[in-house]
DNA sequence: AAGGTTTTTGACTGTCCGGTCAATAACGTA
DNA sequence: TACGTTATTGACCGGACAGTCAAAAACCTT
């Protein structure tokens, strides 16, 4: 009997999640996010309970999506683990070197925290851990293939992909282009090479 | 026949710096920079215009300085190129992963620019290729010593590694601790092994 | 069709903050 | 020792902004 929202929650997250992206969270105003989102202020309000915890919302979808999109990368049958790094790997030096002005949730959640407890904080090393969760499958799967030396060390590997990719992004939102990044990228995948990997077209 | 300053500029825009590095641009407050300087507010506007001027002057301060170490860092003779460069590497991994929460300036102008053509933005791209230059100058003498192929991409490796010690930091702001964050290194480095290079201790 | 519940709308508020102004202090010179 | 110049001090201003309040609207059930 009550009346019911003329909106679907997920529609906001997504539209704010937008907004957090491109301004960050201290530097959206409230205001950004009622003209993104189509919604009243006060709407916003009762729905999330304000900017922050909005942001929160719009983090943890972030994340999921994140581990989500790398995760299926990564997860094709169709050709080797390593193979699929590298395809990944690829495809992020693209994307990063569109020139939006995204940067990813958990970076911005990292940068704009203050203090070791803050809740930002631990949410972005959470989404850390889960995103080099994603490669250590990956790569133990390389390992298990024997794409990998036996005594490889697949965690730190798989950390070391994470901090690749962050760099990459920050350079990509430098302006650095396509081009130097995919060659940061190829390089990047040297690392891999204590045996031999096929060598691919561009 | 003026009345002198009381303070140096150098130590303003150092400690300006050093607020700059911890809250960023937008979430320091004058006040922040009038209590962390000891100047008064008009004074810190007589000498540096404003709060932007005073961050832009602490930017390319902080610029100078990181292309400084890492310059003097890969600079010494003691040691083959690549050897000091892995001792650069592992260096950073121990300061990122101090648990304070600076980040470079050149960081947090990147994330704090707002669109392609905001001074803030240019800043942190030449930041970012001086940076690259330094590297770069190391890289090219390794390569003449023949620690490194005749053909590597000296300017991409230079790059690459730009990207990897900026997602190191950020790792670092993460809470990844100083162990996770050698192993990272470590792992970096070993883009560099075309060729075989002499194991070191820790 | 009437009522109860929740959403929506839009105006309002108190605070914080960057920047400014005007008055005062401090210095070197002559 | 007086004067001119510049630094300092502290009060002040206007705007932006997160969050709130209360009235009106919309829906579903009975």
């Amino acid at each position: 009997m009550p009346r019911p929202r003329k909106f679907l929650e997920s529609d906001v997250v997504s539209s704010a999640s937008e907004v957090f992206a491109v301004h960050g969270l201290a530097a959206a105003t409230l205001d950004d996010l009622v003209r993104a989102t189509g919604l009243g202020k006060q709407s916003l309000y009762n729905a999330f309970g304000g900017k922050r915890e909005l942001f929160f919302r719009a983090l943890s979808e972030d994340r999921e999506e994140a581990a989500r999109a790398v995760s299926e990368a990564l997860g094709h049958d169709d050709a080797s683990p390593l193979e699929r790094i590298r395809g990944h790997l690829l495809r992020m030096a693209i994307e990063f070197s569109s020139s939006d002005r995204r940067v990813s949730l958990t970076t911005r959640a990292l940068v704009e925290s203050t203090g070791e407890e803050d809740p930002l904080s631990t949410a972005t090393k959470a989404g850390i851990e889960q995103l080099a969760g994603v490669y250590a499958q990956c790569l133990e799967h390389a390992r298990e293939n024997g794409d990998l030396p036996a005594d490889a060390n697949v965690q730190s590997l798989a950390v070391y992909f994470v901090a690749v990719t962050r760099g990459m992004e920050l350079l990509g939102r430098a302006g650095v282009g396509r081009s130097v990044l995919t060659a940061v990228a190829l390089d990047a995948l040297r690392v891999l090479h204590g045996q031999r990997m096929e060598e691919a077209r561009e």
